[in-house]
DNA sequence: CCCCAGGTCGTCA
DNA sequence: TGACGACATGGG
């Protein structure tokens, strides 16, 4: 099966630190883990080439999933005034942000916090292992990200087990007010960001994140240690509020693909 | 044995 | 209000 995607590059997109799960395969293909099927996906050209565990409707899942319909270039140009953004866009070319599911973002940058990429990817993989469906495709075995329905009863013993240290309790707090936050959808994000910031844990640049990645909202400030590196490099910048009052002056509505752009090329310099 | 990682919390002035 | 160390774990 093959998607058309113009001006996208896949390889940038699901290696740009927004997913934690996936596998570059020696052909050059990429295989991932989404709500509820694993999908094998390689570039060619202008188009996706697509094989899953599940069919069912296929193009709109990865439609949707990667975002292909978005016009990142006509959003990019009016940043290209800057030269510093002009630079750091170029390096992202073809990245877009994917519409991932909102529960897996919730646990896995809470589990984020004062963590590297590589152990985060490790503990959301325990975690499917452990209380996620298996799935069998091409003869191997894949773990979809647990449902609330998996976890909501699950123990301090039970999530010592996937080893994110002090972070258990935070995603213990989140499981148990998850019912709570069954609207965050339909408010502006400072009001989500408000109720998210209510679970123990989570605070602004989580809650920023979970947006950002779980609800596609790109006016959100997800503001970490490389984006602080590289706008102190750049800026002269020591604190968070300066970036933040920055940031929403001269990006706007698009904050946080803004700064996604900026992680992504501090993190692969 | 040091420092750091897609931060946040609790505490003390 | 604001600064500052603690927090689990693993890798460099």
């Amino acid at each position: 099966m093959k998607v058309e995607a113009n001006n996208y590059d896949l390889k940038a997109t699901l290696l740009s630190g927004q997913l934690f799960r996936v596998k570059e395969e020696i052909d050059g293909s990429f295989t991932i883990v989404i709500k509820d099927r694993v999908i094998n996906l390689k570039q060619d050209d202008n188009y996706i080439i697509v094989d899953s565990s599940n069919m069912d409707d296929i193009e709109n899942v990865i439609k949707n999933y990667l975002d292909i319909n978005t016009n990142y270039e006509e959003i990019n140009k009016q940043f290209y005034n800057d030269v510093f953004l002009k630079d750091v866009i170029t390096k992202c070319k073809g990245l877009h942000i994917l519409n991932q599911d909102s529960f897996e973002m919730s646990i896995s940058y809470i589990i984020s916090q004062n963590n590297n990429v590589k152990r985060i990817s490790k503990s959301v993989e325990k975690l499917s292992e452990l209380f996620g469906e298996k799935v069998v495709f091409k003869n191997q075995s894949y773990y979809l990200f647990p449902k609330y329905s998996d976890i909501r009863d699950i123990t301090m013993e039970d999530i010592f087990q996937i080893k994110i240290g002090f972070r258990d309790k935070y995603v213990i707090d989140f499981l148990n007010k998850y019912n709570c936050l069954k609207n965050i959808g339909n408010l502006s994000s400072d009001d989500a960001i408000e109720e998210l910031c209510k679970i123990n844990g989570i605070g602004i640049k989580v809650s920023s994140c979970i947006l950002l990645f779980g609800y596609h909202r790109f006016d959100v400030f997800p503001i970490d240690t490389w984006v602080k590196k590289l706008f102190n490099i750049n800026y002269g910048f020591d604190n968070v509020e300066e970036i933040i009052a920055y940031a929403k002056k001269e990006y706007k509505n698009y904050c946080g693909l803004i700064l996604q752009y900026i992680f992504n090329a501090s993190r692969n310099n």
